[in-house]
DNA sequence: ATTAAAAATGCACTTTCGTTGCATTTGATA
DNA sequence: TATCAAATGCAACGAAAGTGCATTTTTAAT
């Protein structure tokens, strides 16, 4: 059994070869991918198994959701020792307005932020939008 | 001619009698609307004339879109001297898991995100997901 | 190996929201 | 009052997410 496989089952997934190959096709990507993207790629792929394959993905820690403010969901692969969990794992997206890119800058954690009395923090999504690196060349 | 008609000229907006009416919802809500809100809350308008309503707002600066996250676009006035400019104006929103309502936190300013290099951000949007004051006791 | 159960996949369809084209009405201006 | 531009209303369309159910594939038990 190889690395991708044995992956898949650590996270209780169990590893068909639709979710090897989706997996591999993330893997290979630095930027967050759309379920388009995926569709494109493997066009012999019905879209519905590819979208229950992103949100099988999602609900065991392996990839996470990304809003970058498109109307149109991203996914990437969580870092190694990711839970998703805010003041922790949580990072800045980047999306490019003339790219049309999405980017995880997981260097850059979101900042704890302060919040009124009452208020209670579950999740933060912390966008920025303008120009890429490779665009602004 | 009253002061709503007067503010809204002022901001180049012909104050017809439907927009003086959404402006008026608009001032009164202390939470981000979504169009289905304005369209149950008038219904002898037609849906695309609100639309159209909360597009001309925004372009001249009356309210400002907000991506909560839901993936339902939610509108709120601006502030009295808002540009909607990064790093002056933009603030912190907060989406409630409970009621589902959507705040715009206008004191709560969105810090100075340090992005890599060759990075130009243009526009940030930040969400705070939770549990607001009102569901919390 | 054979079979039964469970899980994954594929197909068809629905829903929701945003958006647009165009005809009609309203309102400002001369 | 006539004219023109802007606003409104009606009827669609389109993209994307999501669901129900039949079929196929995989796993596990006999
Ligand atoms: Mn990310
Ligand atoms: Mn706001
Ligand atoms: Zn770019
Ligand atoms: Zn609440």
């Amino acid at each position: 059994m190889n690395e991708i496989e044995k992956f898949l089952e650590d996270k209780k997934v169990r590893p068909t070869a639709m979710r090897i190959l989706i997996y591999k096709f993330l893997a290979q990507k630095e930027v967050a991918v759309a379920l388009t993207d995926i569709e494109n790629a493997f066009a012999k792929a019905d879209r519905t198994t590819l979208y229950r394959t992103l949100k099988t993905f999602e609900e065991n820690g392996i990839v996470h959701q990304i809003d970058d403010g498109t109307g149109i969901s991203k996914y990437a692969l969580c870092e190694k020792d990711c839970n998703c969990e805010i003041e922790q794992d949580l990072h800045l997206h980047f999306h490019c307005s003339n790219c049309n890119e999405t980017v995880c800058l997981t260097e850059h954690k979101i900042p704890h932020i302060n919040l009124p009395e009452g208020y209670v923090a579950e999740d933060v999504n912390l966008v920025v939008k303008g120009i890429c690196e490779k665009c602004s060349n």
